[in-house]
DNA sequence: TGAATAGTGTCTGTCAGACAGTATTTT
DNA sequence: AAAATACTGTCTGACAGACACTATTCA
């Protein structure tokens, strides 16, 4: 009665940083069948003594090349259709992870070549325009992970994890218009941010001007708060 | 390198109800070892031609003995600690489900005995004073799940699951009160529900009057809406 | 009539949306 | 000075919290 068939448990990993502006997740490419050739996010196997977080870690600084990982990791969804995997039965817990620019990854053992993808030309378009179709049913992961990360934005103050400390308001306002797409009011987002407690902490410095010219943006730290309450609204 | 240890995946599964104007839980007896005699949730192994979803579907039906089950069913997360399960090394994909009152449930062939308990009397107390620990990392799955629907009593019509077509909205109210253990206000409630368009539609009867007197109350069906934007708020 | 339950109305404060205006820096 | 960027202030409408009041039903 009680059976219990062999699967192998998996990890993938949806890396995103803001590159130029825009929201982009680390891919690998394939060296090996199936799917050799295609890209892929980033994953492997869980290992007899580790969870599934364990694992994700491990393979974010393998993937990275990163060992001390800046950002923030958290459990998206398990995807065990039957047949996402043509080899054998795999299930894949899923994982979302952000951090600010990393240093350009290198491919590891297992992956061809490896590199930041923009992930709007990843997912819309006429047909993908501009990116290659995903391995497996890494789509939807992609899917659903920037649904994940568009959504915390709003209700926690994950978005400082995409930037290196210390960082100004206008950055963090464009890591806001990176992920939802469009940025939200300048005055408003000021308001909100300054005004949830521990959302940011101030210093005394300011930073750097850019080549242009313009005003000299006060530079803040991370604060304790993790939730916004009420809610950042989007667009 | 590319090593694929074989893993056990189970689905377990918190049933919560409103019974008696509290929030409570299934749990079966366990009838074998490890903990046989504690609680825990039901659940069981996922078969080699089906995903998790459809594993927690088949147990649902199995274990409470409902061929349509009327209620929500989702995935919650998954539990993979290396130690969770003495025998092997199980992987657990939880799920939420949602029904309004179930018939008392039968043990089924697993199980020694099947019952409804009140969430409260599992997780709250001194010393979980009124009820029973449970099984594995059950205890901590059902934390879990409990704040899973909490919170999404918050920004989605999921509350309309836990009543039978059709209700009242003191009803409704009721299971805003068990869930976040304490009711919305009255006036509040109303003004929000009526007005987000497609929580409920309304029919043309009111429901039948309490033995002790009292207004009888309109009754409405579930709409079409599944978003409540913005949220209604937890006291 | 009184108790119990269902339902309505209203005042008030908070906060987001929108947008106009001011400040600082480089070329 | 002009352009570019950072920052402040204010008006308005939507909406939640709180709570008083009215309506219907049964004993």
């Amino acid at each position: 009665m009680s059976e219990h068939p062999p699967f192998a448990v998996a990890v993938d990993l949806a890396v995103f940083t803001i590159r130029d502006g825009a929201l982009a997740v680390l891919l690998v490419e394939r060296r090996e069948e199936p799917f050799a050739g295609s890209w892929a996010l980033p994953g492997g196997f869980v290992e007899p003594d580790e969870d599934a977080e364990q694992a994700a870690w491990r393979e974010l600084r393998e993937e990275t090349g990163v060992e001390r990982f800046p950002g923030h990791l958290e459990q998206l969804r398990t995807y065990s259709a039957p047949d996402r995997d043509p080899r054998m039965r795999v299930v894949s817990v899923a994982h979302v992870a952000l951090a600010p620019d990393l240093p350009e990854p290198r491919a590891g053992t297992d992956a061809a070549d490896a590199r930041w993808w923009v992930v709007d030309d990843l997912l819309e378009g006429p047909d993908d325009a501009d990116g290659p179709a995903l391995a497996f049913d890494h789509r939807q992961i992609l899917v659903d992970a920037r649904e994940r990360v568009r959504a915390k934005l709003e209700y926690t103050t994950l978005a400082t994890e995409f930037v290196a400390e210390p960082f100004t308001l206008p950055e963090l306002r464009r890591v806001y218009a990176a992920v939802w797409g469009t940025p939200p009011d300048l005055g408003n987002f000021r308001r909100k941010v300054l005004g949830t407690d521990g959302f940011v902490v101030p210093t005394d410095t300011r930073g750097h001007a850019t080549e242009a010219g313009g005003r000299r943006a006060l530079l803040y730290r991370r604060g304790d708060a993790t939730l916004i309450s009420p809610p950042m609204t989007r667009g």
